[in-house]
DNA sequence: GACAAAATTTGACGAATAGTTAAAATGCGT
DNA sequence: ACGCATTTTAACTATTCGTCAAATTTTGTC
């Protein structure tokens, strides 16, 4: 019977046009400003289609959480696959973070409002049960490559720290410095003109400061970064 | 006339009392448990009241954010006149806001949320402005510190980078930190037992990677954080 | 202490919006 | 073309924000 799996496809299709719509809006009028009479006429159809497909609100929220989440899960799984020494992979990853950051600079103000335990709590068990898997899929990428710099003998590591905790390290910077981007904090005020810059000469800090060779003196990243560009994000790169 | 002053008085305290009571609230029951009716009801006076104090519950948080705002800066403030090598003030610093955090650890959830622009927006413009300038205020507290190192030659700084970015990268890494903290992310899931430890090693990792003297290696740390707590913070210090 | 004016507080009310559901419309097989 | 099943609709309920005219309390005066 063809009629079901057509069916299956609209509705597969209507989901998408749901969440496209709401993250449009979104930008537009802000998350208070959605309301989901704005998004049914928007996507012309009524209200109780919408609750069709979600329980509320927030759950679509955290389903558009969840696209980008699995999408930025997809930057790291191909940034780690990139041939090099360990530290550049390292940078492999950052890259993907920064490419995707430029390709999907909402992602952030999503992630702001489900990272609030009350908003986040109203979404389904299941939702919030695959973003957790998601989130645990992109730590054991990037924190596979910090134990292949330490099995390398790229560096040494720290007593008493795990790999996931050196990742921690470096991650929430990355991911700190993305949330006031995204945000409206008055950056250029404060003094910071290119705030990207400013993250990636911290990032190399910190691998330095961790004594991961070759250290940023003694080799071009700058290099590696275009490599990075041109060998696993060909389509991303916008110029 | 002492009635006038006791009336303002008055004022004042319950002004307190409704930021009180919704700061409670919030942690009880979230951000979207928390209405007015509730609050209202929390503190006995009617709605009515409250909107004589706060425009809007948005305006409540802002106004919540500002009070931690201020604290903080405080603490930076008193932080930075730590007499010692310019580092040794840098680990003032975060030790400054590592105690913040422990003893305000709700601050980040309210801040979370008036990072949303939608948020922020529905509060005054007044608030805003004040919130803005005490940002700045502990930026130029923070750099100013990031400055003395340069002017005494503690670390060479990065061509192109301004004392404010090299703030912005060790800055964003405690903040983003400090966000997954307090969020309900499961780190302990993601395997990182202690990320107040991580989030130190990590800070210690940025400054030897900038070439901040003396290296982390050359110099005990724990005794300057030890001193730090003992001179600068004795009332705050629950060991 | 009594009274009027001023200031404050109240809670009922209108508007907006989330979420529900019975009825209408549409689609499908025969 | 008909009847059954599925989908869509829009009216409905419930909740909550924010307002405002009326009630209450306080203040100043005689």
């Amino acid at each position: 019977m063809s009629t079901l799996a057509r069916k299956k496809r609209e509705f597969a299709q209507r989901e998408e046009l749901i969440l496209e719509t709401a993250q449009r809006l979104m930008l537009k009028v802000g998350y208070l400003g959605v309301t989901m009479d704005l998004i049914a006429k928007e996507i012309e159809y009524s209200k109780g289609t919408i609750y069709q497909h979600f329980s509320s609100k927030e759950e679509i929220l955290l389903a558009l959480a969840l696209q980008f989440n699995r999408k930025q899960a997809e930057f790291f799984q191909r940034a780690a696959m990139f041939s090099g020494k360990s530290r550049e992979r390292v940078i492999a990853l950052a890259e993907a973070y920064e490419l995707f950051v430029r390709l999907y600079p909402d992602h952030f103000k999503t992630e702001l409002l489900i990272l609030n335990e009350s908003i986040r709590a109203k979404g389904s068990i299941e939702l919030r049960r695959q973003l957790e898997a998601c989130e645990q899929q992109s730590m054991s990428i990037v924190s596979g490559v910090v134990r292949d710099g330490l099995a390398q003998g790229d560096f040494e590591g720290v007593p008493g720290i795990s790999p996931e905790e050196i990742v921690f390290g470096i991650w929430t910077g990355a991911f700190g410095a993305y949330v006031l981007m995204s945000s409206d904090a008055p950056l250029t005020a404060l003094g910071i003109q290119d705030p990207m810059k400013a993250l990636r000469v911290s990032i190399h800090a910190v691998l330095d400061g961790f004594g991961w060779r070759p250290f940023s003196s003694e080799w071009d990243y700058q290099k590696t970064r275009e490599r990075v560009k041109k060998e696993i994000f060909p389509k991303e790169t916008i110029l």
